[in-house]
DNA sequence: TCATACTTTAAACTTATTTTAACAAAAAAA
DNA sequence: TTTTTTTGTTAAAATAAGTTTAAAGTATGA
């Protein structure tokens, strides 16, 4: 909150990718790493990441590169992976599912906490060590959650948004196709399968040229 | 290819977006539409939509708005609705069964042709109408194909990647948070779920005020 | 140990892209 | 008519990316 506010939009999205590799790295005994090889990895120009961690402060030191460990930790504090929040998952089709057994918890700083689904089959039941509440007690349970992925169908996806809401929860990640509406200090991130798919297509028929973007 | 060299990749990146939206409102019965009702739709701002729109001439009228019919065929044109583009999908685990069900044919110019997996229990079925090969077949079917949708385990990301571009694939839409080498010439978007999440939470922490951007 | 060559960052500067705001002109509505 | 709506376009502002340069470090070999 001090001055994270005038880092770009662009560098915080590339925030968690950083920390991904970096971590990767960790895992691979490396100690330090320049921009160039981390920029190997990540795809991303790597005056761009200079820039980006530039931001922070100086995080690296002419002629060495970056400490792993350092740069692995300084990034630990700014993604808040100490403090985890809590996110409930509703809808669990097959995209939820996919989601269940994505072991979330350990790189990163979030955990789904519960399922939530209307099928009778699915509730009571539990995925990836999630447990699937029934729908209808949505309010009840949610207490403590802040963040919601929504994997529900898309007649559903306003309705379900507004309880969520009504709930305390102050963000979405938001598959399905709808573009929901929320009150102000809600953050929505939208994800559509279709659209990406479209995305690239029509990215592939009319930028044949370019490596990679996104 | 003509000109759509010059139409900005932000501005690529919202037409399937739009296009989705005006199929919407088409099916609804909507003979018009302003911008400013678009936008409510899609959260984008209206003067984005209507810059967005004219890269590609008058499409509206003024005082009166966008006639939907004439824009969605407009876009269902410069989006090339009309040739599919014939699609892969490999690693049939929750997240491909998922796309495997979403009926993308019905609104959109791609098509899911065929899925592969090593998983003997799935070869030989079919999801959603779409057949399942054993994933060492990949190079005798995929005549063809032009795009694929990577949903396998990270270990094997790069390694098939390999082999679709041997095949002759110009796209990946990678699920996987593998972050893949191609040749020039292959375009690649990457989805990857925890980065998504943790964004998210990055975003609803540090930039609490805004109503959506992604 | 010291000199030299090499590496690599950080910061300043430049360029490119994208969004936003403003407003005249055209059409619709009253 | 007159007023209102709404586009298309221009110009300005904001964002983001890429380049260059100088300083600070490392590594090497005499």
């Amino acid at each position: 909150m001090t001055d994270q506010n005038k880092i770009p939009q662009a560098t915080a999205k590339r925030l968690p990718l950083y920390y991904r590799f970096l971590n990767n790295l960790h895992i691979q005994g490396k100690l330090r790493v320049s921009s160039k090889e981390l920029s190997d990895a990540v795809k991303v120009d790597s005056a761009t990441i200079r820039r980006d961690f530039s931001y922070f402060g100086a995080l690296g030191k002419k002629g060495y590169g970056y400490n792993v460990e350092y740069l692995l930790g300084f990034f630990r504090k700014t993604l808040d992976q100490d403090e985890t929040t809590r996110v409930a998952l509703i809808g669990v089709g097959n995209l939820g599912t996919a989601f269940l057994h994505y072991n979330f918890t350990k790189n990163n700083n979030t955990k789904i906490e519960m399922a939530f689904d209307k099928d009778p089959n699915k509730i009571g039941g539990e995925i990836g060590g999630v447990p699937i509440y029934d729908i209808d007690e949505l309010e009840r349970k949610m207490d403590r959650i802040s963040a919601a992925i929504l994997t529900v169908p898309v007649s559903e996806a306003q309705g379900i948004t507004d309880r969520l809401v009504t709930s305390g929860v102050k963000g979405v990640l938001n598959f399905t196709p709808a573009r929901i509406t929320v009150p102000e200090g809600v953050r929505v991130h939208h994800i559509d399968l279709a659209v990406e798919l479209q995305s690239l297509v029509y990215f592939m028929k009319h930028y044949p040229l370019d490596i990679d973007d996104e």
